[in-house]
DNA sequence: TAGCACCTATAGCAACGCTATATGAAGTGC
DNA sequence: GCACTTCATATAGCGTTGCTATAGGTGCTA
């Protein structure tokens, strides 16, 4: 099989290159084995794509197209706690259909820099877990929800990629979606509220931010309403204890 | 700088190679440089540690014991649970110390080949949690909360490591780590039995499943040991509604 | 027809992981 | 002292990698 239609060159590159991941089982690809199988020299590659990583980062743009999605399909149930668990299986089964295409998007890791996908589903994430504040059922700032929930959501995902398929136990991946959600969550037993559960007043200041936040309020001056988010943003994150 | 004392070239080979790991800022790092530096050539690499990888393997062995070491100095203070907390933090620190180090134990995942350290380092949390279970303040089974802490353990430190080392904010690695140990804990608020909270019968049961396993009782037969402890099993995993 | 972008191909460089082969050194039996 | 095996290191080079200096072709506007 080769990409020898009227495809222009930068298609079947990017398809060549997408097909050859894909099925490299976890050997590296060769730019050779891509412009071969796309039907074009090396120089057409790093014309378009100015190197190797370059056209990686366009398939991974292009993963992620269908990532982003997948998490959207899901989304609007109302309840945005449950949307949350939604993304985040989205996430884990994205990862085990695609392993390669994932371990590129989210597993290159090199210290200092930072895979653009990575904010790029945080931001993702944290929009979701603002309807989450806004409904009052968020418990910390969605943006260090988001952050905490996402880190955990791949360590997660590439443990079970690394494993035998035969072996994969998904429950690894439900118990500890379980457990990050429930930490965020506003609504654990109020019992115990010196240890982790917070007062309500805090969760009613993360609401209110993160509404004030996403409605663009003009009743506020700009000054006013700037000190007023450092007041709340100060109490949201005051009884960490 | 060189090593070309009067240490037998597999030692030097090795110096050199984690020292190179170590100041590589992210890059990769060539058996060629490892080999000069060590003032050896390239047969010598391969007769000692077979390839690349294997070299790689060896350096990682000494830095695992490293780990292991900085993990079992902060043990026993007694409470189980709190140590877990240490081993958390421990395994963060490390990490973000020895970053290229770090990547090439953990962040080096290909699809179905599970480096061996991690299944080392979930032994060493699960031994840990081992205690928590015999004091019955677990609330699954300690392997499954090993598998999941550690996930979410390299998924925070590969998260901090990307980031530049200016804005890391060591609170997702805190909040993240409670969540989880919080999650597996049996002392959560015991006022809402039905959601999170597992009866005590479970934690019981998970208790005495963990100090028979580590007591080598022999107040049962060896055939009546592996019946009560398939029911402790099955009631463990029981409620997980 | 001339000029000008744009795109692609020829050919090849430097660096990579690795190895076939040979040489030196150290111990062992006679 | 001498052949013999064994282990450890060196010389030289193979095949592949990512990438590029240079040149040629194509289609457009003038």
């Amino acid at each position: 099989m080769s990409f020898d239609g009227q495809l222009p060159p930068k298609t079947r590159l990017l398809r060549a290159a997408a097909e050859l991941l894909a099925n490299s089982g976890g050997a590296a690809v060769s730019t050779r084995q891509i412009t071969q199988l796309a039907g074009v020299t090396a120089p057409t590659l790093y014309h378009h794509f100015g190197d190797k990583e370059g056209l990686f980062d366009a398939v991974v743009a292009a993963g992620f197209e269908e990532y982003v999605a997948g998490e959207r399909d899901f989304a609007p149930s109302g309840h945005p706690l449950e949307d949350i668990r939604r993304m985040w299986d989205n996430h884990v089964q994205f990862g085990l259909n695609q392993p390669e295409l994932y371990l590129v998007m989210f597993g290159n890791i090199r210290p200092e820099s930072r895979p653009a996908i990575v904010a790029d589903a945080e931001a993702l994430m944290e929009e979701m877990l603002n309807k989450a504040a806004v409904a009052g059922q968020l418990n910390v700032q969605p943006r260090e929800a988001a952050r905490s929930i996402l880190a955990a959501n791949v360590g997660v995902t590439l443990m079970l990629i690394a494993e035998p398929a035969t072996e994969r136990n998904l429950e690894l991946s439900t118990m500890t979606r379980d457990a990050m959600i429930f930490a965020v969550s506003a609504d654990q037993a109020s019992g115990t509220p010196e240890d982790s559960g917070k007062s309500s007043v805090v969760v009613a200041a993360i609401a209110l931010n993160a509404a004030l936040q996403a409605s663009h309020s003009d009743q506020l001056s700009s000054s006013e309403l700037k000190l007023f988010l450092e007041w709340l943003h100060r109490i949201s994150n005051s009884s960490t204890s």
